[in-house]
DNA sequence: TCTGGGGTCCTAGGACCC
DNA sequence: TCTGGGGTCCTAGGACCC
């Protein structure tokens, strides 16, 4: 049995974890660069404030009721995760964390799953402060609908598939397109031949879905029929491919800065890459501008280049990007984004060594690296790094509402007064 | 004025091999 | 008039997830 444990509203309820007199007002959080909004309190949903909304067009909304609004806050997040997942992990020897908010847990062989589940939810509620719903059943898909219909339909916020009656229950609730691994295109075709619950689709006839949707369409009907086709992974892969990329505070013209955001993802990218002890041999750099703004001319540029040997250190993947970058920017646009993908990642022990190396003192470097990470680990990000990321940081995200950094800075830590 | 960021898997078709 | 059988690798595009 799988039990998918699912923070509710996960970033509106980090949000009010620091500041509790927000509890039972509306709250939405942006998007980097404050764009759209990606997460919302009851509260917020109730208003019709909808997920993916643009900042400025819900503004008349957001004053007349008084929502109050984040900028996203990732390093508060991503720290309040892993406590959530660190206190789930004390409740059975295997756990998948499949998101930043969720995760897949094996109770198989567990007694009484109503309560244990129940315990779960209340454990973390208690030693982090963050509301879940759970949803228990055979199969990840299965646990996945329970979960949903948990976090409508259960006022404890607990729902097991036991029984082939449940399963009817939620399946015939559920509608097809939140299905998991049915998306937009695939929840439009459903609907187009007559397929509108779950559990149409788990009993639609096999060699037609086959035929449309290929073998991930066959293994969903067998999940949603209770045999589990996909396993739980306890271990994540490394990534096949790393990415870093920003959208602009405001439009950019020159050079300049777009070259020092652009070093910038590239040392996120090699930190990345050390993180999992990898290297890449590719690295490909675009650019862009603002495709919405329709009276500007647009252009996007991209360029792949192969590093041989593949490598992860910082000095080296900027030499590179810096070189790509200079031959697809063009003068005469305004930019909006920069990124940077690193990709045909090999083991940094399995590295296909080149005859005529261009450098010789690898060793070197690679030691300077192991230097800048510690140091940055314990002294905070960019503590220590590459001048060429720059200092002015004209490009950087707009973030005018952002929380303080609760939980890991020192410097933001909460102050108590009497 | 203002529209996010980061991933994976699968398939079809082309090019090539013996 | 007639033209085999069995593979692999790579890429682009499409779909999905959070």
């Amino acid at each position: 049995m799988f039990a998918l444990v699912d923070c509710n509203n996960f970033y509106a309820s980090c949000e009010r974890l620091f500041q509790p007199k927000l509890e039972g007002l509306p709250i939405v959080v942006l998007s980097n660069n404050d764009g759209c909004v990606i997460a919302r309190s009851n509260e917020a949903k109730a208003l019709g404030i909808k997920m993916g909304a643009i900042a400025f067009e819900i503004k008349e909304l957001i004053e007349t009721h008084q929502v109050r609004v984040f900028s996203s806050n990732y390093a508060l997040y991503g720290d309040i995760s892993s406590r959530v997942m660190a206190t789930l992990g004390t409740f059975s020897p295997r756990i998948e964390v499949y998101s930043i908010d969720e995760s897949f847990i094996d109770l198989t062989g567990f007694g009484n799953l109503e309560s244990y589940a129940q315990d779960m939810r209340e454990t973390v509620k208690q030693n982090i402060g963050i509301p879940t719903c759970v949803g228990v059943a055979s199969t990840k898909t299965l646990a996945k609908a329970a979960n949903k219909y948990a976090k409508k339909n259960a006022a404890n916020g607990v729902f097991v598939i036991d029984t082939e009656a449940k399963r009817e229950l939620v399946l015939k609730w559920m509608e097809v397109g939140d299905v998991w691994g049915i998306g937009r295109k695939l929840g439009k075709w459903m609907l187009a031949n007559n397929i509108t619950t779950a559990w149409e689709l788990a009993n639609a006839d096999k060699s037609w879905i086959g035929a449309k949707m290929g073998v991930i369409g066959l293994r969903m009907l067998k999940e949603l029929n209770e045999i589990a086709c996909i396993a739980l992974e306890e271990y994540p892969s490394s990534k096949k491919q790393i990415c870093t990329s920003r959208s602009f505070g405001t439009k950019l013209q020159e050079y300049g800065p777009i070259s020092e955001a652009v070093a910038t993802h590239v040392s996120r990218c090699a930190e990345k890459l050390r993180r999992q002890k990898s290297c890449a041999a590719q690295l490909t750099i675009f650019m862009h501008t603002n495709s919405f703004r329709a009276n500007d001319p647009q252009y996007y540029g991209s360029i792949s280049i192969a590093l041989t040997p593949a490598t992860n250190d910082t000095t080296e993947l900027i030499r590179y990007a810096l070189v790509a970058l200079k031959s697809v920017f063009k003068e005469g646009y305004n930019y909006k984004k920069a990124g940077v993908i690193v990709s045909e990642i090999v083991s940094e022990n399995q590295i296909q060594q080149v005859l005529f190396d261009s450098r010789t003192d690898r060793h070197k470097y690679s030691k300077l690296m192991d230097v800048m990470d510690q140091i940055n680990g314990k002294m905070g990000r960019d503590k220590v790094r590459i001048a060429s990321g720059g200092f002015a940081r004209k490009w950087k995200l707009r973030q005018e509402m952002k929380s303080p950094n609760f939980t890991t800075n020192m410097g933001e830590i909460l102050s108590v007064s009497n």
